[in-house]
DNA sequence: CTGGCTCACTGGACTAGCCTCTTAGACAGT
DNA sequence: ACTGTCTAAGAGGCTAGTCCAGTGAGCCAG
C-alpha cells in the first residue's frame, strides 16, 4: 500500500455487481415509498427484475443486511428494517460523500472526548504507548518526513488509552469515512513541528490526569490540523 | 413487530450460514495471525475447508467487505484491509456486547454535540418538529403510555436539526448497537413526567438558541434516564 | 367455531460451469 | 544480459438449475 499511496495512485477497485445492486434497490425503496415492516419483492421476481441471478441477489442483500437496511426472514422475505434513517443516511453518504467540515466536526467531538477520557482512565502502559508515539513522530520529522505515522500511533495511542470501545469503534468508523473520501490527509499534520508540540500538549494534560486541559488541547489541536488542510 | 416488541418476544432469526462463517473467517484471521495486507486462502480452498459452497462463502466475504474487514480484489483474492483494528473490535463488540456505561457515556457525548449544533443550526421547521415529537410524547403520557415514540421522535428531530450527517450516522450506530445489545429500554424514558419536562428544557435551549445551555440540558436529561435505568 | 392439514410461495444452500482478471514465468528479440 | 511479449495457471465474478426448509393462507373435517 505505502508506495502506491505515496505516488497517490489506488488500485481501482473494479465495480462490484452487488453494489450496483445495493444502490439500486436502495433507490427503488426510495421511489417505491417504502416504509418500515414493508416487503421487498421476492427473490426470484426482484432478479428477473434487475437482470441478475439470485446468488448474486443474495450476494446484495447480504450487504443490505449488514448495512442494517433490511432484515431477511426465511420463509416470509426480506422485510425493511425499523429504521428507515440508516438508509437515507447511507444513501447521503454514498452521495455528497460527505463533506470536510463535517467530518471535523465529528471527529472534535469524539477526540475531545477520548482524551478527557484517557487524562482520567489512562494507565502507566496507556502513558507509555503515548510517549512512544510522540518519539516516533519526533523521529520522523528529524529526519525530513512529515510524520505521519507518529500522528497516527498517536492518536491510536490515545484512543486506546481512553478504554471505551464504543467511542472506539466510532472513531474507526470516522477513519474509515475519511479514507473512502480520499481525504486522507485530514489525519496528517499540516507543520509537523507544531502537531507535534500540540501533541506534547495534549500527551502532558493526560499524564497530569486533568481531563479538561486534554480536551481542550486536543480541540486546540484539531482545529490547527484543519485549518491547515481547508487553506489548500 | 409492535406486539411482540410489547411482549418481550422477538423472532428468533435463525442462524444464517454466512453469519457463522463471519465468525469462523475473523477467529481465523486472529488465530493465523494474519496482518493488514495478508491474504485469505482462496474462496475454492477456504469453501472447502469451511464445508459450504462457493456461493455462501461469497455471501460471507461480501459481509466481511461491507464491515472493513477485506477487500476482494479480482484475480488476486482476498486482503486483510489495512486497518485491522476495525475486525478486533468489532469482534470485542460481539463478544462482551458493549457494556451499558460505554454506550452511554457515547451517546451523552453525540447528543450533547448534537443538542448545541441544534441550537445553533435548527430552523423553522426543524423546531416544528421537535415541537411536534413533544406534543406526541405529552399525549402518549396523558393516556397513560410511556411516551417511547414520542422520545424517539424528540430526538430523531434534535438529530435532524444538528445538520451534520456524519454524527446523525454515528448516532444510528449506536442506535443499532442499543438495538443489538436488547437493551432497548435505554432509549426510553425512566419517569415518564419528569423525561418529559428535561425534553422541554431542552427544546427551550435550542428554540432560544443558546448552544450551552441544549448541551447542558442534554447531558442532564441523559443521566437522569441512564440514572433510573442503571437501578433496575 | 376450532383444529389440523395442505400447498403455494418465500428464502437457504449447493453444484457445475464459464467468464474475466492478475500474475509469474517462459521465450523470444535487442 | 536486458527487456518486452506471450501464455497459462489460478484467482474471483456471475449464472443457471436444483433441491431443501420455513411460513402462512385457506380448506375441510370434527
Amino acid at each position: 500500500m505505502e508506495k502506491t499511496a505515496r505516488l497517490g495512485l489506488e488500485r481501482v477497485s473494479r465495480p462490484r455487481l452487488y453494489e450496483q445492486l445495493v444502490e439500486q434497490i436502495l433507490a427503488y425503496i426510495e421511489s417505491a415509498q417504502l416504509k418500515p415492516g414493508d416487503l421487498l419483492p421476492a427473490e426470484r421476481d426482484l432478479a428477473e427484475r434487475l437482470g441478475v441471478s439470485r446468488a448474486t441477489l443474495a450476494q446484495a442483500l447480504v450487504a443490505l443486511e449488514v448495512l442494517g437496511v433490511i432484515d431477511v426472514q426465511h420463509g416470509t422475505g426480506a422485510v425493511l428494517a425499523r429504521r428507515p434513517s440508516v438508509a437515507s443516511v447511507i444513501k447521503g453518504l454514498r452521495e455528497h460523500r460527505s463533506r470536510l467540515p463535517e467530518i471535523v466536526e465529528a471527529r472534535s467531538t469524539l477526540e475531545g472526548k477520548l482524551a478527557a477520557l484517557a487524562a482520567s482512565r489512562r494507565t502507566d502502559e496507556d502513558l507509555k504507548a503515548i510517549d512512544h508515539a510522540l518519539e516516533v513522530m519526533a523521529t520522523e520529522i528529524s529526519d525530513g518526513d512529515r510524520g505521519t505515522r507518529g500522528d497516527e500511533l498517536f492518536h491510536e495511542a490515545i484512543t486506546a488509552a481512553a478504554h471505551s470501545s464504543v467511542l472506539a469503534q466510532l472513531m474507526a468508523f470516522i477513519a474509515e469515512m475519511i479514507l473512502e473520501t480520499r481525504m486522507e490527509s485530514l489525519g496528517q499534520p499540516g507543520r509537523p513541528e507544531q502537531s507535534l508540540a500540540s501533541h506534547r500538549r495534549i500527551a502532558d494534560a493526560i499524564r497530569d490526569k486533568d481531563p479538561e486541559a486534554a480536551a481542550e488541547a486536543m480541540l486546540a489541536h484539531i482545529e490547527l490540523v484543519s485549518d491547515v488542510e481547508l487553506l489548500r
